[in-house]
DNA sequence: GTGCCTGCTCACGGG
DNA sequence: GAGCAGGCAC
């Protein structure tokens, strides 16, 4: 694996960046320059040339998607050995050590991580705690201004201390108090905290912050201008000791500043780090020429920029196209005929494809027209298929399974289905517990115990009773087969299959499909990690974007923050519009800055194309059903006609000669295609091939064995089957095993029939 | 305690 | 356009 011929590989500047290992190092990576190829050459380098132990070397990401692709490439160029070297997004690169050192903070290391819909719902109670104004007084403001606190790594206390005069200020600090208390008694961190705690515990336990200095010799960021102050902070403690850091970023790519994201980390590199290598990667290797040029028009108009310039070696390829339309459908079906006509002429297949947006909520009228033209495509993004009640009414019972710690994930199912334990219940199990310093489940545990409780009380028990159920059915069984007994013993299923209706079919076919990412989950790990609690910290660290499949044939939508480090040959940047594109909050807004992000957001998205890029408007469009008439974006206006095909200008884009808009198309929407367009609103978006496979082998296929047969199960050996009942969707089966008897679903437990 | 209706609010981006 | 709190009837 020495024989690498890197000065053939790469070019002056991205030599110098793998080759310089030694000290502060900072890329500045223009849009499609080699970045991602530079941070995996340079990983080989350390290892191969430099002798670098793969276990001292640590890149870091932002996105898991990054993170596995980097991981691919150095496991394909490094050769043996390279699986010790920590490619990881920041949140999963903090999990791991908090895991580890977690109790030096005050956590069990056995925490659960909260998302967005947790702290809504736990903030919510905490504003009912304290008697405020849940009118006058949104989650929101709250969670946004402790979320920014965290990025800038001031505490509850710290907060207090700078922010003390202001009354509003008081009651924040006062509510993050709370906020972080009631996280510490659930034992959970949310994504902030995760970073947060990683940080202080570096910062209180010398002897951690030394052990993972001295392992982690070369540490490595990707997309460096993303990060925030607490992000900053963890990578210049690491680095700290060696000193060995090298940060790839690109300036005119950050578009995170909403979360937290300093763009004075690289802008000021130079200063935070001594005696820093800047280099240029200023070769662009993705786009044509006319995409390029249109591209660093637009730029050009932010200020404060690194100084750079892309160029490029590719042919100029064809002009930018810009088309007008009256509104979001006509908008909607030129795409969508233009992408299946490219697909027929061989320009772009439909994988090659993607449609851009600034909002999610444009989205809709585009699947509809893509619905309309058969064209298959996937939105990444919307509601998040974590999100979704019916995933996180199961992750809740797998969370309460798992720990009962969480008070969150028990109120959640305590009364679903429907036990008839109501709001009053819930409210006095509360209180007793705030009371008596127990957690919720605990109190349920003793729910006898509480006069007040009256008939509610029976009702926990049995509650109760069930989850103590699934815990002992939880040692011998995989996620998955758990995940069917939740839906079996709690009625869940039964209760959605009553139902009947598309939606709630639509429910069960994702939790079918939470079930398969469970089988994935379990197939790719030993069976001795394949944990619960190892599935559920998978699951709370996944975005939709970590799921866009290459290969199959599908356009991709998404918004324009999703596309970010992702290309594609043909692209689409719908909705150009003032007031949408750039948003109407920074077109009136008083702050620049804002502006200058959106535009950033503009050129990532024109620098996403590499042969392809269609621009387009609508003169009108409903938002928040409201008819809006906006013009054409200023970003469009700000790259030269003689790069455009179509004018800005004049009312009335001429239309182009392969577009046929049926008028009567708009009211085409027949009982077929509504009912085919709710399916796929609710449907699975994700994983969505597997997903049909494995659901089919799992389904209630025809069994080959019967009651007497003898059977091998993969886990437990030969055992005789005792019973198999119609569980509803599968079979469940009851297997002796030398006097222990289990009992399993079929579609699962995958029994193979030895002798009848 | 539950189910249904209504009216209100909210909508930029995401780990 | 959608989700949710609040009010109401049962």
């Amino acid at each position: 694996m020495g024989d690498i011929k890197w000065d053939e590989l790469l070019n002056r500047e991205q030599l110098i960046g793998v080759t310089t290992t030694e000290g502060p190092v900072l890329i500045l990576a223009g849009a499609g320059s080699g970045k991602t190829r530079v941070l995996t050459h340079r990983v080989a380098y350390l290892m191969q040339q430099k002798g670098v132990a793969p276990y001292n070397i640590m890149a870091i990401t932002f996105t898991n998607k990054a993170a596995r692709e980097m991981r691919e490439r150095v496991l394909s160029i490094g050769g043996v050995g390279a699986d010790a070297v920590w490619v990881m997004t920041f949140h999963a690169t903090c999990v791991r050590i908090l895991r580890r050192f977690g109790d030096r903070v005050g956590y069990d290391n056995d925490f659960t991580i909260y998302d967005t819909d947790d702290q809504k719902a736990l903030m919510k109670q905490i504003i009912k705690k304290l008697n405020l104004d849940p009118k006058k007084y949104k989650e929101k403001f709250f969670l946004g201004k402790i979320s920014s606190a965290k990025d800038e790594l001031i505490s509850y206390a710290d907060y207090a201390l700078r922010f003390g005069s202001d009354p509003t200020e008081q009651l924040v600090s006062r509510v993050y108090r709370e906020y972080q208390t009631a996280l510490s008694d659930n034992n959970a961190m949310d994504f902030d905290d995760l970073i947060f705690k990683t940080v202080e515990l570096f910062k209180q336990e010398p002897e951690v912050l030394n052990h993972y200095q001295s392992r982690f010799k070369y540490v490595m960021v990707d997309e460096y201008q993303d990060t925030n102050t607490a992000q900053f902070e963890f990578v210049r403690l690491l680095a700290a000791a060696h000193h060995n850091i090298c940060v790839v970023g690109d300036d005119d790519q950050s578009i995170y500043r909403f979360r937290g994201a300093n763009i004075h980390n690289i802008l000021n590199f130079e200063e935070h780090f001594e005696n820093a290598t800047v280099i240029r990667l200023e070769q662009n290797y993705r786009s044509t020429g006319m995409i390029l040029d249109a591209a660093n028009q637009v730029i050009k108009n932010n200020e404060n920029r690194k100084d750079k310039t892309l160029w490029t070696d590719n042919p100029r390829g064809d002009k930018v196209r810009f088309r007008q339309f009256d509104n979001a459908y006509e908008e909607a079906e030129f795409i969508a005929l233009d992408v299946k006509s490219k697909n027929r002429n061989r320009d772009a297949a439909f994988s090659e494809s993607a449609v851009l947006y600034r909002t999610n909520a444009q989205s809709r009228i585009l699947e509809e027209k893509f619905l309309n033209e058969n064209i298959p495509y996937r939105i990444v993004g919307g509601v998040n298929f974590y999100q979704r009640k019916e995933i996180k009414d199961m992750l809740a019972y797998l969370k309460t399974v798992a720990s009962g710690k969480d008070d969150l994930s028990v109120r959640r199912i305590l009364n679903v289905p429907k036990r008839s334990i109501g709001n009053t219940s819930v409210e006095k199990i509360a209180a007793y517990g705030d009371a008596n310093g127990l957690s919720f489940y605990e109190v349920l545990e003793r729910a006898g115990e509480i006069q007040t409780l009256g008939r509610s009380a029976a009702k926990i028990k049995l509650f109760v009773d069930l989850i103590s159920e699934l815990r002992a059915d939880a040692e011998d069984l995989t996620v998955p087969e758990l995940i069917r007994d939740i839906m079996e013993r709690t009625g869940y299923g039964r209760e959605l299959e009553a139902e009947g209706t598309d939606e709630a079919m639509a429910r069960i076919e994702n939790i079918d499909e939470l079930i398969s990412k469970a089988v994935i989950y379990t197939e790719d790990h030993e069976e001795d990690e394949a944990t619960l609690t190892g599935f559920l910290e998978e699951v709370a660290l996944v975005a939709d974007i970590d799921n866009v499949e290459e290969n199959p044939d599908y356009v991709v939508l998404m918004t324009l923050h999703a596309a970010k480090g992702l290309e594609f040959k043909n692209v689409y940047m719908a909705g150009m519009e003032d007031g949408l594109f750039p948003s109407g909050m920074c077109v009136f807004g008083d702050d620049p800055e804002e502006l200058c992000e959106e535009r950033r957001l503009c050129y990532v998205g024109i620098t996403r194309a590499r042969e392809f890029l269609t621009m387009t408007s609508a003169r009108s469009r409903m938002i928040r059903g409201e008819l809006q008439y906006s013009a054409v974006s200023r970003f469009v206006k700000e790259i030269d006609t003689s790069l455009m095909d179509g004018d800005v200008y004049e009312p009335g884009a001429k239309k182009s000669q392969d577009m046929v808009i049926d008028r009567r198309g708009f009211g085409r929407d027949n009982a077929e295609s509504h009912s085919r367009r709710k399916a796929a609103m609710t449907a699975p978006t994700i994983y969505e091939v597997q997903a049909k496979s494995i659901a089919s082998s799992s389904g209630k296929e025809p069994l080959s064995y019967d009651v007497g047969d003898r059977v091998r199960h993969m886990k437990f050996g030969e055992g005789v089957v005792l019973s198999i009942e119609d569980g509803g969707r599968d079979y469940e089966v009851a297997v002796d095993f030398d006097g222990k008897v289990k009992r399993m679903f079929a579609g699962f437990a995958k029994l193979e029939k030895v002798s009848t």
